[in-house]
DNA sequence: CGAGCCGTTGAGGGGATTCAAGCTCAGTGG
DNA sequence: CCACTGAGCTTGAATCCCCTCAACGGCTCG
Protein backbone atom coordinates (compact mmCIF):
# COMPACT_ATOMS: atom_id res chain seq x y z
CA UNK A 1 0.00 0.00 0.00
CA UNK A 2 3.11 2.11 -0.04
CA UNK A 3 2.40 4.69 -2.86
CA UNK A 4 3.26 2.61 -6.11
CA UNK A 5 3.58 5.80 -8.31
CA UNK A 6 2.88 9.15 -6.89
CA UNK A 7 4.46 12.07 -7.92
CA UNK A 8 2.75 12.53 -11.35
CA UNK A 9 3.77 15.87 -11.44
CA UNK A 10 1.90 19.08 -11.19
CA UNK A 11 -2.09 18.02 -12.05
CA UNK A 12 -3.69 20.98 -13.58
CA UNK A 13 -6.66 22.40 -11.05
CA UNK A 14 -9.93 21.08 -10.96
CA UNK A 15 -12.66 21.30 -8.69
CA UNK A 16 -12.09 18.28 -7.55
CA UNK A 17 -10.07 15.95 -5.01
CA UNK A 18 -7.17 15.42 -7.42
CA UNK A 19 -6.89 11.81 -7.21
CA UNK A 20 -2.99 11.84 -7.66
CA UNK A 21 -2.20 14.08 -5.23
CA UNK A 22 -5.05 13.53 -2.67
CA UNK A 23 -3.87 12.67 0.94
CA UNK A 24 -5.55 9.25 1.23
CA UNK A 25 -4.39 7.49 -2.39
CA UNK A 26 -2.57 5.15 -1.71
CA UNK A 27 -5.12 3.85 0.53
CA UNK A 28 -8.26 5.07 -2.00
CA UNK A 29 -9.87 3.32 -3.90
CA UNK A 30 -8.32 4.37 -7.29
CA UNK A 31 -4.74 4.19 -5.91
CA UNK A 32 -3.71 1.57 -9.05
CA UNK A 33 -5.12 3.49 -11.59
CA UNK A 34 -2.91 5.00 -14.39
CA UNK A 35 -2.58 8.33 -16.41
CA UNK A 36 -5.38 8.55 -18.60
CA UNK A 37 -7.95 6.64 -16.57
CA UNK A 38 -6.83 8.33 -13.15
CA UNK A 39 -7.75 12.48 -15.45
CA UNK A 40 -10.61 10.63 -16.30
CA UNK A 41 -11.71 9.69 -12.73
CA UNK A 42 -11.28 13.39 -11.41
CA UNK A 43 -13.79 15.11 -13.46
CA UNK A 44 -16.60 12.66 -12.43
CA UNK A 45 -15.86 13.00 -8.67
CA UNK A 46 -17.26 15.96 -6.73
CA UNK A 47 -15.66 16.15 -3.19
CA UNK A 48 -18.21 17.28 -0.48
CA UNK A 49 -17.99 18.91 3.03
CA UNK A 50 -20.28 17.92 5.93
CA UNK A 51 -20.75 19.23 9.18
CA UNK A 52 -21.82 17.50 12.41
CA UNK A 53 -24.80 14.71 12.53
CA UNK A 54 -25.62 15.61 8.65
CA UNK A 55 -26.95 13.07 6.75
CA UNK A 56 -24.83 11.23 3.69
CA UNK A 57 -27.60 8.39 2.46
CA UNK A 58 -30.02 6.68 4.63
CA UNK A 59 -32.42 3.59 3.85
CA UNK A 60 -34.68 4.51 0.55
CA UNK A 61 -32.24 6.52 -0.60
CA UNK A 62 -31.52 5.91 -4.52
CA UNK A 63 -27.96 5.05 -3.93
CA UNK A 64 -26.21 5.82 -7.05
CA UNK A 65 -23.09 6.60 -5.52
CA UNK A 66 -20.27 5.73 -3.19
CA UNK A 67 -18.32 7.42 -1.14
CA UNK A 68 -14.22 7.53 0.06
CA UNK A 69 -13.97 9.33 3.71
CA UNK A 70 -11.14 11.52 3.49
CA UNK A 71 -11.28 12.69 6.58
CA UNK A 72 -13.44 12.86 9.68
CA UNK A 73 -15.67 9.59 11.47
CA UNK A 74 -19.23 8.36 9.96
CA UNK A 75 -21.29 6.36 11.90
CA UNK A 76 -24.32 4.17 10.56
CA UNK A 77 -26.92 3.33 12.62
CA UNK A 78 -30.54 0.85 12.06
CA UNK A 79 -33.03 0.63 13.58
CA UNK A 80 -33.73 -3.01 15.54
CA UNK A 81 -36.15 -5.12 15.24
CA UNK A 82 -37.71 -3.91 18.17
CA UNK A 83 -37.30 -0.06 17.25
CA UNK A 84 -34.58 1.14 19.17
CA UNK A 85 -31.59 2.92 17.70
CA UNK A 86 -28.48 0.96 17.38
CA UNK A 87 -24.68 2.08 16.17
CA UNK A 88 -23.53 -0.83 13.96
CA UNK A 89 -20.32 0.47 12.91
CA UNK A 90 -17.90 3.05 12.34
CA UNK A 91 -15.87 4.13 9.67
CA UNK A 92 -12.79 6.85 9.10
CA UNK A 93 -10.16 7.89 7.28
CA UNK A 94 -9.78 5.69 3.82
CA UNK A 95 -12.97 3.86 4.26
CA UNK A 96 -15.16 3.30 1.14
CA UNK A 97 -18.93 3.44 2.60
CA UNK A 98 -21.99 2.82 0.80
CA UNK A 99 -20.70 -0.07 -1.12
CA UNK A 100 -24.34 -1.97 -1.61
CA UNK A 101 -25.43 1.26 -4.31
CA UNK A 102 -22.89 -1.09 -6.28
CA UNK A 103 -25.05 -4.04 -6.88
CA UNK A 104 -28.21 -1.45 -7.25
CA UNK A 105 -29.29 -1.88 -3.88
CA UNK A 106 -30.41 0.58 -1.51
CA UNK A 107 -28.68 1.42 1.60
CA UNK A 108 -28.83 -0.40 4.47
CA UNK A 109 -28.61 2.24 6.97
CA UNK A 110 -28.00 5.57 7.93
CA UNK A 111 -25.04 7.16 7.35
CA UNK A 112 -24.01 10.24 10.01
CA UNK A 113 -21.18 12.33 10.30
CA UNK A 114 -19.80 12.30 13.31
CA UNK A 115 -18.16 15.89 13.49
CA UNK A 116 -17.09 17.97 10.33
CA UNK A 117 -16.27 15.06 7.58
CA UNK A 118 -14.82 15.40 4.16
CA UNK A 119 -15.69 12.57 1.22
CA UNK A 120 -15.10 12.30 -2.07
CA UNK A 121 -18.57 10.94 -4.15
CA UNK A 122 -18.09 8.22 -6.48
CA UNK A 123 -20.88 7.55 -9.05
CA UNK A 124 -21.55 4.11 -9.22
CA UNK A 125 -21.45 4.26 -13.18
CA UNK A 126 -18.22 5.65 -12.72
CA UNK A 127 -16.92 2.73 -11.54
CA UNK A 128 -19.06 -0.01 -13.53
CA UNK A 129 -16.89 1.93 -16.84
CA UNK A 130 -13.58 1.75 -14.90
CA UNK A 131 -13.91 -1.51 -13.90
CA UNK A 132 -14.44 -3.25 -17.33
CA UNK A 133 -11.29 -2.10 -18.01
CA UNK A 134 -9.65 -2.43 -14.78
CA UNK A 135 -8.88 -5.47 -13.49
CA UNK A 136 -6.89 -3.95 -10.55
CA UNK A 137 -10.15 -2.16 -9.28
CA UNK A 138 -12.35 -5.04 -9.10
CA UNK A 139 -10.15 -6.67 -6.76
CA UNK A 140 -9.64 -3.31 -4.75
CA UNK A 141 -13.65 -3.29 -4.40
CA UNK A 142 -13.72 -6.94 -2.99
CA UNK A 143 -10.83 -6.01 -0.50
CA UNK A 144 -13.22 -2.71 0.72
CA UNK A 145 -16.13 -5.70 1.36
CA UNK A 146 -14.02 -7.23 3.07
CA UNK A 147 -12.44 -4.91 5.27
CA UNK A 148 -15.59 -3.82 6.12
CA UNK A 149 -16.58 -7.31 6.96
CA UNK A 150 -14.12 -7.43 8.92
CA UNK A 151 -15.07 -4.44 10.85
CA UNK A 152 -18.40 -5.63 11.25
CA UNK A 153 -17.64 -9.01 12.67
CA UNK A 154 -14.47 -7.06 15.20
CA UNK A 155 -17.62 -4.79 16.24
CA UNK A 156 -19.44 -7.70 17.67
CA UNK A 157 -16.74 -9.38 19.42
CA UNK A 158 -15.33 -6.46 20.99
CA UNK A 159 -18.07 -3.67 21.65
CA UNK A 160 -20.88 -5.77 21.91
CA UNK A 161 -19.26 -8.29 24.45
CA UNK A 162 -18.83 -8.56 28.18
CA UNK A 163 -19.30 -5.59 30.76
CA UNK A 164 -19.77 -2.23 30.03
CA UNK A 165 -16.46 -1.07 31.27
CA UNK A 166 -14.78 -3.29 29.30
CA UNK A 167 -16.59 -2.18 25.81
CA UNK A 168 -16.20 1.18 26.96
CA UNK A 169 -12.51 0.96 26.87
CA UNK A 170 -12.62 -0.46 23.68
CA UNK A 171 -14.68 1.89 22.17
CA UNK A 172 -11.83 4.91 23.58
CA UNK A 173 -9.20 2.28 21.66
CA UNK A 174 -10.99 2.43 18.46
CA UNK A 175 -11.72 5.99 18.38
CA UNK A 176 -7.83 6.58 19.35
CA UNK A 177 -7.63 4.23 15.83
CA UNK A 178 -9.57 7.14 13.71
CA UNK A 179 -8.42 9.90 15.55
CA UNK A 180 -4.95 11.93 15.66
CA UNK A 181 -2.07 10.59 16.56
CA UNK A 182 -1.91 12.73 19.56
CA UNK A 183 -4.47 10.62 20.78
CA UNK A 184 -6.99 13.78 20.46
CA UNK A 185 -10.63 12.13 19.51
CA UNK A 186 -13.70 12.45 18.36
CA UNK A 187 -15.62 11.63 21.63
CA UNK A 188 -19.79 11.01 20.73
CA UNK A 189 -22.41 12.25 22.66
CA UNK A 190 -23.23 10.00 25.73
CA UNK A 191 -26.59 9.06 24.12
CA UNK A 192 -24.46 7.70 20.88
CA UNK A 193 -21.99 5.62 22.77
CA UNK A 194 -24.99 3.75 24.83
CA UNK A 195 -26.16 3.53 20.96
CA UNK A 196 -22.63 1.96 20.38
CA UNK A 197 -22.24 -0.19 23.26
CA UNK A 198 -25.86 -0.97 24.15
CA UNK A 199 -25.95 1.22 27.12
CA UNK A 200 -28.17 3.62 28.75
CA UNK A 201 -27.08 7.36 28.33
CA UNK A 202 -26.77 7.66 32.31
CA UNK A 203 -24.42 4.46 32.59
CA UNK A 204 -22.29 5.68 29.51
CA UNK A 205 -22.14 8.97 31.13
CA UNK A 206 -20.88 7.48 34.44
CA UNK A 207 -18.10 5.23 32.38
CA UNK A 208 -17.15 8.34 30.77
CA UNK A 209 -16.60 10.12 34.21
CA UNK A 210 -14.95 6.82 35.78
CA UNK A 211 -12.21 7.05 32.63
CA UNK A 212 -11.75 10.36 33.29
CA UNK A 213 -10.88 10.11 37.14
CA UNK A 214 -8.85 7.36 35.98
CA UNK A 215 -6.65 9.22 33.97
CA UNK A 216 -7.67 7.33 30.86
CA UNK A 217 -9.63 10.60 29.37
CA UNK A 218 -9.10 14.30 29.47
CA UNK A 219 -12.35 16.42 27.89
CA UNK A 220 -11.05 19.17 26.06
CA UNK A 221 -13.79 20.92 23.98
CA UNK A 222 -17.29 19.39 24.13
CA UNK A 223 -17.11 16.79 21.29
CA UNK A 224 -13.59 16.42 21.94
CA UNK A 225 -11.11 14.20 24.48
CA UNK A 226 -7.84 12.98 24.59
CA UNK A 227 -6.71 9.28 25.87
CA UNK A 228 -3.72 8.48 27.79
CA UNK A 229 -2.92 5.68 25.55
CA UNK A 230 -0.32 4.15 28.50
CA UNK A 231 -3.31 4.56 30.71
CA UNK A 232 -5.91 2.84 28.55
CA UNK A 233 -3.81 0.28 27.80
CA UNK A 234 -3.16 -0.84 31.53
CA UNK A 235 -6.81 -0.58 32.06
CA UNK A 236 -7.78 -2.70 29.38
CA UNK A 237 -5.02 -5.29 30.14
CA UNK A 238 -6.54 -5.17 34.05
CA UNK A 239 -10.09 -5.50 32.50
CA UNK A 240 -9.24 -8.36 30.48
CA UNK A 241 -6.99 -10.39 32.91
CA UNK A 242 -10.05 -10.19 35.07
CA UNK A 243 -12.40 -11.34 33.03
CA UNK A 244 -9.92 -14.25 32.01
CA UNK A 245 -9.67 -15.22 36.03
CA UNK A 246 -13.78 -15.61 36.38
CA UNK A 247 -13.60 -17.46 32.94
CA UNK A 248 -10.72 -19.97 34.06
CA UNK A 249 -11.44 -20.82 37.30
CA UNK B 1 -7.35 -30.60 10.48
CA UNK B 2 -9.60 -31.80 7.67
CA UNK B 3 -8.29 -32.57 4.13
CA UNK B 4 -6.19 -29.88 2.96
CA UNK B 5 -4.06 -31.26 -0.20
CA UNK B 6 -6.54 -32.79 -2.35
CA UNK B 7 -7.17 -32.73 -5.77
CA UNK B 8 -4.04 -34.22 -6.20
CA UNK B 9 -4.70 -35.45 -10.09
CA UNK B 10 -6.39 -39.25 -10.09
CA UNK B 11 -9.93 -37.31 -8.95
CA UNK B 12 -12.36 -39.64 -10.87
CA UNK B 13 -14.76 -37.18 -12.74
CA UNK B 14 -17.83 -38.18 -11.06
CA UNK B 15 -17.99 -37.74 -7.54
CA UNK B 16 -19.42 -33.68 -7.25
CA UNK B 17 -22.09 -32.16 -6.87
CA UNK B 18 -23.26 -31.77 -10.39
CA UNK B 19 -24.18 -28.11 -10.23
CA UNK B 20 -27.04 -28.19 -13.12
CA UNK B 21 -29.15 -30.23 -10.92
CA UNK B 22 -27.62 -28.92 -7.32
CA UNK B 23 -30.51 -28.51 -4.98
CA UNK B 24 -28.93 -25.32 -4.58
CA UNK B 25 -28.15 -24.21 -7.59
CA UNK B 26 -30.49 -20.71 -7.86
CA UNK B 27 -28.98 -19.50 -4.85
CA UNK B 28 -25.69 -20.81 -5.91
CA UNK B 29 -22.50 -19.14 -6.94
CA UNK B 30 -22.56 -20.76 -10.54
CA UNK B 31 -26.36 -20.21 -10.85
CA UNK B 32 -25.10 -18.15 -13.95
CA UNK B 33 -23.31 -20.68 -15.61
CA UNK B 34 -23.67 -21.72 -18.82
CA UNK B 35 -23.06 -25.07 -20.61
CA UNK B 36 -18.76 -25.45 -21.16
CA UNK B 37 -18.11 -23.80 -17.82
CA UNK B 38 -20.55 -25.52 -16.10
CA UNK B 39 -19.09 -28.78 -16.87
CA UNK B 40 -15.50 -27.42 -16.24
CA UNK B 41 -16.78 -26.54 -12.79
CA UNK B 42 -18.04 -30.16 -12.04
CA UNK B 43 -14.65 -31.61 -12.13
CA UNK B 44 -13.27 -29.36 -10.15
CA UNK B 45 -15.50 -28.88 -7.12
CA UNK B 46 -15.37 -31.52 -4.49
CA UNK B 47 -18.38 -32.00 -2.12
CA UNK B 48 -18.02 -32.76 1.47
CA UNK B 49 -19.91 -34.26 4.18
CA UNK B 50 -18.94 -32.88 7.72
CA UNK B 51 -20.80 -33.90 11.03
CA UNK B 52 -21.16 -32.06 14.45
CA UNK B 53 -17.91 -29.94 15.47
CA UNK B 54 -15.98 -30.79 12.97
CA UNK B 55 -14.18 -27.77 11.94
CA UNK B 56 -13.91 -26.71 7.90
CA UNK B 57 -11.27 -24.07 8.21
CA UNK B 58 -9.64 -21.75 10.58
CA UNK B 59 -7.64 -19.11 11.70
CA UNK B 60 -4.07 -19.49 10.13
CA UNK B 61 -5.02 -21.95 7.78
CA UNK B 62 -3.90 -21.37 3.95
CA UNK B 63 -7.08 -20.12 2.50
CA UNK B 64 -7.18 -22.05 -0.95
CA UNK B 65 -10.76 -22.94 -1.06
CA UNK B 66 -14.19 -20.98 -0.55
CA UNK B 67 -17.53 -23.16 0.26
CA UNK B 68 -21.08 -22.87 -0.22
CA UNK B 69 -23.20 -24.32 2.77
CA UNK B 70 -25.70 -27.40 0.74
CA UNK B 71 -27.35 -28.47 3.96
CA UNK B 72 -27.05 -27.55 7.95
CA UNK B 73 -25.81 -24.41 9.79
CA UNK B 74 -22.11 -23.35 10.37
CA UNK B 75 -21.08 -21.17 13.57
CA UNK B 76 -18.28 -18.64 13.09
CA UNK B 77 -16.09 -18.67 16.50
CA UNK B 78 -13.61 -16.00 17.33
CA UNK B 79 -11.78 -14.78 20.66
CA UNK B 80 -12.42 -10.96 21.90
CA UNK B 81 -9.08 -8.94 22.84
CA UNK B 82 -9.77 -10.19 26.00
CA UNK B 83 -9.61 -13.89 25.07
CA UNK B 84 -13.30 -14.86 25.41
CA UNK B 85 -14.86 -17.13 22.81
CA UNK B 86 -17.61 -15.44 20.45
CA UNK B 87 -19.54 -16.56 18.27
CA UNK B 88 -20.10 -13.50 15.67
CA UNK B 89 -22.13 -15.46 12.59
CA UNK B 90 -23.74 -18.26 11.65
CA UNK B 91 -24.29 -19.14 8.18
CA UNK B 92 -26.86 -21.70 6.37
CA UNK B 93 -27.91 -22.92 2.86
CA UNK B 94 -26.88 -21.55 -0.10
CA UNK B 95 -24.17 -19.49 2.23
CA UNK B 96 -20.84 -19.24 1.04
CA UNK B 97 -18.12 -18.36 3.74
CA UNK B 98 -14.30 -18.43 3.75
CA UNK B 99 -14.70 -15.34 1.11
CA UNK B 100 -11.57 -14.12 2.73
CA UNK B 101 -9.34 -16.47 0.68
CA UNK B 102 -10.10 -15.39 -2.51
CA UNK B 103 -7.98 -12.43 -1.60
CA UNK B 104 -5.30 -14.78 -0.54
CA UNK B 105 -6.19 -13.61 3.23
CA UNK B 106 -5.97 -15.97 5.89
CA UNK B 107 -9.46 -16.69 7.33
CA UNK B 108 -10.77 -14.63 10.15
CA UNK B 109 -12.71 -16.89 12.09
CA UNK B 110 -12.99 -20.11 12.92
CA UNK B 111 -15.56 -22.32 10.90
CA UNK B 112 -17.34 -25.06 12.61
CA UNK B 113 -19.91 -27.76 11.67
CA UNK B 114 -23.61 -27.53 13.92
CA UNK B 115 -24.83 -30.77 13.31
CA UNK B 116 -24.04 -32.61 9.71
CA UNK B 117 -23.27 -30.03 6.88
CA UNK B 118 -22.59 -30.77 3.57
CA UNK B 119 -19.94 -28.45 1.49
CA UNK B 120 -19.11 -27.43 -1.66
CA UNK B 121 -15.29 -27.19 -1.59
CA UNK B 122 -14.81 -24.65 -4.55
CA UNK B 123 -10.99 -23.59 -5.23
CA UNK B 124 -9.92 -20.03 -5.36
CA UNK B 125 -8.54 -21.10 -8.47
CA UNK B 126 -11.14 -22.02 -10.22
CA UNK B 127 -13.03 -19.19 -9.59
CA UNK B 128 -10.18 -16.09 -10.38
CA UNK B 129 -10.11 -18.44 -13.75
CA UNK B 130 -13.85 -18.14 -14.27
CA UNK B 131 -14.36 -14.67 -13.14
CA UNK B 132 -12.23 -13.59 -16.39
CA UNK B 133 -14.73 -15.23 -18.65
CA UNK B 134 -17.93 -14.76 -16.96
CA UNK B 135 -18.55 -10.92 -15.82
CA UNK B 136 -21.71 -12.25 -14.53
CA UNK B 137 -19.64 -14.04 -11.99
CA UNK B 138 -17.94 -11.42 -10.67
CA UNK B 139 -21.14 -9.53 -9.92
CA UNK B 140 -22.14 -12.71 -7.79
CA UNK B 141 -19.44 -12.62 -5.93
CA UNK B 142 -19.95 -9.40 -4.89
CA UNK B 143 -23.58 -9.90 -3.73
CA UNK B 144 -22.38 -12.75 -1.76
CA UNK B 145 -19.89 -10.54 0.15
CA UNK B 146 -22.79 -7.59 0.55
CA UNK B 147 -25.23 -10.16 1.84
CA UNK B 148 -22.77 -11.43 4.55
CA UNK B 149 -21.80 -7.98 5.57
CA UNK B 150 -25.56 -7.74 5.57
CA UNK B 151 -25.60 -10.60 7.79
CA UNK B 152 -22.97 -9.31 10.13
CA UNK B 153 -25.09 -6.08 10.68
CA UNK B 154 -27.96 -7.50 11.31
CA UNK B 155 -25.96 -9.79 14.05
CA UNK B 156 -24.77 -6.24 16.00
CA UNK B 157 -28.41 -4.98 15.61
CA UNK B 158 -30.86 -7.89 16.74
CA UNK B 159 -28.25 -10.47 18.82
CA UNK B 160 -26.49 -8.32 20.61
CA UNK B 161 -29.19 -5.32 21.89
CA UNK B 162 -31.38 -5.21 24.52
CA UNK B 163 -32.58 -7.37 27.28
CA UNK B 164 -31.51 -11.44 27.01
CA UNK B 165 -34.78 -12.25 26.88
CA UNK B 166 -34.87 -10.12 23.82
CA UNK B 167 -31.87 -11.51 22.07
CA UNK B 168 -32.88 -15.14 22.47
CA UNK B 169 -36.07 -14.57 20.92
CA UNK B 170 -34.17 -13.48 17.91
CA UNK B 171 -32.02 -16.56 17.47
CA UNK B 172 -34.91 -18.49 18.03
CA UNK B 173 -36.23 -16.52 15.27
CA UNK B 174 -33.02 -16.87 13.12
CA UNK B 175 -33.05 -20.21 13.91
CA UNK B 176 -35.55 -20.78 12.43
CA UNK B 177 -34.67 -19.15 9.31
CA UNK B 178 -32.15 -21.97 8.92
CA UNK B 179 -33.94 -25.06 9.89
CA UNK B 180 -36.94 -26.76 8.31
CA UNK B 181 -40.23 -25.10 7.39
CA UNK B 182 -42.33 -27.64 9.58
CA UNK B 183 -40.74 -25.71 12.43
CA UNK B 184 -37.98 -28.25 13.84
CA UNK B 185 -34.56 -26.15 14.23
CA UNK B 186 -30.74 -26.99 15.37
CA UNK B 187 -30.82 -25.74 18.99
CA UNK B 188 -27.15 -25.06 20.29
CA UNK B 189 -25.55 -26.54 23.74
CA UNK B 190 -26.22 -23.71 26.21
CA UNK B 191 -22.95 -23.05 26.00
CA UNK B 192 -23.01 -21.78 22.61
CA UNK B 193 -26.01 -19.96 22.65
CA UNK B 194 -24.59 -17.97 25.58
CA UNK B 195 -21.64 -17.50 23.17
CA UNK B 196 -24.09 -16.22 20.65
CA UNK B 197 -25.90 -13.77 22.51
CA UNK B 198 -22.96 -13.07 25.38
CA UNK B 199 -24.67 -14.56 28.01
CA UNK B 200 -23.31 -17.28 30.71
CA UNK B 201 -24.86 -21.23 30.03
CA UNK B 202 -26.59 -20.74 33.30
CA UNK B 203 -28.67 -17.31 32.03
CA UNK B 204 -29.14 -19.49 28.54
CA UNK B 205 -30.37 -22.44 30.11
CA UNK B 206 -32.83 -20.64 32.26
CA UNK B 207 -34.10 -18.57 29.20
CA UNK B 208 -34.44 -22.01 27.26
CA UNK B 209 -36.69 -23.45 29.86
CA UNK B 210 -38.47 -20.15 29.98
CA UNK B 211 -39.41 -20.31 26.38
CA UNK B 212 -40.38 -24.11 26.57
CA UNK B 213 -42.83 -23.29 30.04
CA UNK B 214 -44.21 -20.61 27.55
CA UNK B 215 -45.20 -22.84 24.77
CA UNK B 216 -42.60 -21.23 22.43
CA UNK B 217 -39.73 -24.02 22.21
CA UNK B 218 -40.66 -27.85 22.19
CA UNK B 219 -37.22 -29.86 22.96
CA UNK B 220 -37.09 -33.21 21.12
CA UNK B 221 -33.70 -34.89 20.30
CA UNK B 222 -30.53 -33.44 22.32
CA UNK B 223 -29.76 -30.48 19.65
CA UNK B 224 -33.26 -30.52 17.98
CA UNK B 225 -36.33 -28.26 19.37
CA UNK B 226 -39.67 -27.53 17.50
CA UNK B 227 -40.44 -23.85 17.02
CA UNK B 228 -44.02 -22.38 17.69
CA UNK B 229 -43.68 -20.18 15.20
CA UNK B 230 -46.88 -18.24 16.03
CA UNK B 231 -46.21 -17.98 20.18
CA UNK B 232 -42.60 -16.93 19.02
CA UNK B 233 -43.89 -13.93 17.00
CA UNK B 234 -46.52 -13.22 19.95
CA UNK B 235 -44.00 -13.16 22.29
CA UNK B 236 -41.53 -11.20 20.40
CA UNK B 237 -44.24 -8.63 19.67
CA UNK B 238 -44.70 -8.34 23.49
CA UNK B 239 -40.94 -8.20 24.32
CA UNK B 240 -40.68 -5.38 21.55
CA UNK B 241 -43.50 -3.59 22.68
CA UNK B 242 -42.27 -3.69 26.43
CA UNK B 243 -39.08 -2.20 25.23
CA UNK B 244 -40.86 0.65 23.29
CA UNK B 245 -42.61 1.81 25.69
CA UNK B 246 -40.19 2.47 27.95
CA UNK B 247 -38.01 4.09 25.56
CA UNK B 248 -40.92 6.14 24.31
CA UNK B 249 -41.62 7.45 27.82
C1' DC C 1 -34.76 35.48 31.88
C1' DG C 2 -36.89 30.90 31.15
C1' DA C 3 -36.83 26.89 28.08
C1' DG C 4 -34.51 23.12 26.43
C1' DC C 5 -30.65 20.15 25.63
C1' DC C 6 -26.74 17.77 27.38
C1' DG C 7 -24.23 15.97 30.99
C1' DT C 8 -23.58 14.43 35.78
C1' DT C 9 -24.65 12.09 39.94
C1' DG C 10 -27.52 9.63 43.54
C1' DA C 11 -30.89 6.08 45.19
C1' DG C 12 -33.41 2.10 44.41
C1' DG C 13 -34.86 -1.93 41.82
C1' DG C 14 -34.36 -5.54 38.50
C1' DG C 15 -31.95 -8.57 35.59
C1' DA C 16 -27.83 -11.23 34.72
C1' DT C 17 -23.99 -13.39 36.92
C1' DT C 18 -21.88 -16.15 40.35
C1' DC C 19 -21.69 -19.93 43.32
C1' DA C 20 -23.62 -24.17 44.34
C1' DA C 21 -26.37 -28.28 44.28
C1' DG C 22 -28.69 -31.90 41.95
C1' DC C 23 -30.49 -34.06 37.78
C1' DT C 24 -30.30 -37.10 33.47
C1' DC C 25 -27.90 -39.81 30.42
C1' DA C 26 -24.02 -42.39 27.98
C1' DG C 27 -20.08 -44.86 28.59
C1' DT C 28 -17.04 -47.83 31.50
C1' DG C 29 -15.63 -51.42 34.21
C1' DG C 30 -16.40 -53.94 38.51
C1' DC D 1 -26.46 -55.90 36.84
C1' DC D 2 -25.09 -51.70 39.02
C1' DA D 3 -21.86 -48.38 40.81
C1' DC D 4 -19.04 -44.84 39.02
C1' DT D 5 -17.85 -41.43 36.40
C1' DG D 6 -18.13 -36.97 33.65
C1' DA D 7 -20.56 -33.96 30.52
C1' DG D 8 -24.49 -31.33 29.75
C1' DC D 9 -28.59 -29.27 31.63
C1' DT D 10 -31.52 -27.33 35.23
C1' DT D 11 -32.61 -24.78 39.21
C1' DG D 12 -31.95 -22.08 43.64
C1' DA D 13 -29.90 -18.27 46.43
C1' DA D 14 -26.98 -14.43 46.93
C1' DT D 15 -24.46 -10.83 44.76
C1' DC D 16 -23.43 -7.31 41.63
C1' DC D 17 -23.90 -4.67 37.59
C1' DC D 18 -26.68 -1.92 34.91
C1' DC D 19 -31.14 0.29 34.34
C1' DT D 20 -34.73 3.31 35.96
C1' DC D 21 -36.26 7.27 38.03
C1' DA D 22 -35.06 11.58 39.72
C1' DA D 23 -32.76 15.89 40.78
C1' DC D 24 -29.52 19.28 39.55
C1' DG D 25 -25.91 22.27 36.98
C1' DG D 26 -23.96 24.27 32.80
C1' DC D 27 -24.80 25.92 28.45
C1' DT D 28 -27.08 27.98 24.35
C1' DC D 29 -30.75 30.38 22.38
C1' DG D 30 -35.04 32.64 21.75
Amino acid sequence: MSATKKETGKVPPRQNPMCAVCEVRCSALFGSLKGPALARVQSEIEDVALSANERIYGPGDAGKDVYTVRSGMVRFERHTEGGELRIVRVAGRGDLIGLEALLQRPYNDEALCCGPVKLCRIPCALIDKLADEQGALRRELMLRWQTTLEASEAWVANLATGPARRRMLRLLSRLSELGLPDGTIWLPRREKIGAMLDLTFETASRLVSQMRREGVLDLTTPRLARVNAQALREASAAQDAEGRDSATV
